[in-house]
DNA sequence: CATGAATGAGCCTTCATTCAT
DNA sequence: CATGAATGAAGGCTCATTCAT
């Protein structure tokens, strides 16, 4: 039940391209750089000695350091995002859940285990999503395309039960992404900072399962 | 009843340190270079470009590059914001609202235009606490302290009155906060799409008014 | 009666571009490099050191290596070359020549000393050429504009007079330029050795004055 | 008749030295990308690819890049260039000229014939005597003692048959190949443009039979 | 006080060359 | 023997910063 995370899609996609062991010492290397000090502040040199390399050698298979930087996010685009997309759209399809509320405990909790556990890779990407808002727009609709038939089916039984708003299922995962958004970046980008996930997780369903709960009671208000 | 926006507050900051005319248009270069291109992807020389001056001059007043975005930052975080903050509270206080929904309406709405309004420093403000999340620990802790007090006043009376759950009050604005940001941060990053304001108020309070409604009536449902 | 030596016309150009003296030496310096090690073989390091200005110096106006190539080349084929083209024939048509023999001698003598003159400057472009030979396509397009209408009124005297074969203008004058540039390429090129101007024009002349004598004697023969 | 190609002496001469298929594939795309691009231009790399090799194999044999460069120039001076110098000699002292004219002719596209055949090796060739002048004196020496002799008994005959003007045999040599490397030279560099070699060869002959015809009839004049 | 030429450290990148596999 | 990953020196270029005018 647990979910692939980040790094082992990671090492998997590496190995798919057949990278040395160097090589992929210079892309941790640049991983680790980046989310600490941002892409303009960390010199191709600064890589190649954390990689313990030669900086001829951080050039040789990345072509140049924006190669370097596309191959820590494209991955990330096209396959690890979508990937586990799907595979926590799965999850969810697969357990059994008794309620909506159990059934949007464990997803809260999971997306931010999840977030937490790839802090590192997720900083990286929100910097560059900062500078460059086209990939925003492209993971949004990525993923919109993937979760839209799948949160659907999903959410079906939740509204027809009475136990889930009758809105669109888009917004109501924008609404709850937000929410999720709001409490995780500034554990993310605070790499420092530590985030108890259950208090947290308590904190954020106790609220999203009464802004999400069908409006039929309105009438008794 | 219209607040302050950032660019008034900040030319009356500019004016209070005694900043030239040339002065002011490098800062105000650097505000629109930095927020489009990104503190490190901006050369001193485009600066001094677009602001019609002399390299030498961009460092006459300012000292260094550093000192550029220091005198960008900084009055964000020790004047413009909590400035703006006080002046937002006074003004949910001396409004009489109805109730917590129309109160929430005006807050929300209030918000949003002043975020779209100051797009471009939003963005150098995200771009830098993205960089160095020190600068989100000091804003954050700024803003609790000065929140702290005046919000708590001010949820009192709809707590009371039944209309706001009895959560502790910088809970119920980090949630609130939350969802905003969830729906702003997209459209203040890609510049150009414009936001229907009044609809996404309505979408985020219909969702907020629920989650934040009182659990008393959870018995009776 | 003495035309403008290259390193004169050049010096002009370089103050009508308002050239600071220090770019001046920066382009001294590469002329010199240039045409000692070849374009490619001088660092711009090696052109900074030898104009006793910082690498950075070489940059700021020049813009790039390639910039400060073109700063070289292009004057010549622009300004110099056509200016020079322009004086010579001035030169000759003001000269009362006694007959075709003096002529010639007069130009063949006044072309040498002009390009040993220039040997440095000379041997770039002939450098330059080889490698893109493009720009003696267009530096021989220019030329023959320039002088088919003031060499075909030049040779029409001598023609007339029978001491100059009537073929083709341009035809001669390709045929006394090979000559004299068979001759004087070595010397160019080896830029040590002297050339002794008086004897070259001796030979040179004494050959292509029977080359180029009127054919109808051909049948007395 | 027919002389032996450059490119034929060049495969000898690599067979001789015994270079394996890859060695002479290493050599070709030398030869190709040095006269594409000239020598600086042309990585490693770049040959290695067009070769159809490993980088490391482009230095099994030649050690270093200029080795490379020797292994190209080197034949060209101490073998092919004497061997192809020989051979004419002996093929115009084997052929029996009717005159002078015939005589000149023969040479004269022959010469031609031999350069546009191997316009590629020739560019190489005058690329590095541009860069290196010592190359040029070198071989200018090496003709010079190899020519000298041939060409004098060679000449000796039409200068007693009235048919060649009495003047040094290598002054005649000089001013001869002045000519035809003045008409030449720009179509070997322009590697595109063809060369009509009959009408080039009349144009040559008729002036050069005029300019060497012996100066007797200077009196009739 | 503004200017912009000059600086030089540092950056990204290329490339000839080596060597373990 | 061939391979190609690795090397590191060197190159072209940028840029924040200084200072004489």
């Amino acid at each position: 039940m647990k979910h692939t995370d980040v790094e082992t899609l990671f090492a998997n996609n590496i190995k798919a391209t057949s990278l040395s062991a160097k090589q992929r010492k210079v892309l941790q290397a640049s991983l680790t750089l980046f989310a600490q000090k941002g892409y303009e502040n960390t010199s191709t040199l600064d890589i190649a000695h954390l990689a313990g390399v030669s900086e001829g050698t951080v050039f040789k298979h990345f072509k140049t350091k924006d190669g370097l930087r596309q191959a820590i996010l494209k991955p990330f685009l096209h396959d690890i995002f979508p990937k586990v997309a799907g595979e926590f759209l799965v999850t969810l399809h697969q357990n059994p859940f008794e309620n909506f509320e159990s059934f949007l405990r464990y997803a809260v909790k999971d997306r931010m285990v999840y977030a937490m556990d790839n802090r590192q890779e997720m900083k990286i990407f929100i910097q560059e999503m900062v500078k460059n808002p086209s990939i925003m727009t492209s993971l949004t609709k990525r993923l919109s395309k993937l979760l839209q038939s799948g949160v659907d089916s999903l959410f079906q039984e939740y509204k027809e039960r009475g136990e889930l708003v009758d809105w669109d299922s888009m917004r109501i995962v924008r609404l709850a992404s937000g929410v999720i958004v709001g409490y995780l970046i500034p554990n993310i980008i605070m790499s420092d900072t530590p985030l108890d996930v259950d208090k947290t997780t308590d904190e954020v369903c106790e609220f999203l399962l009464d802004g999400l709960k069908p409006r039929e009671c309105d009438t008794t208000r």
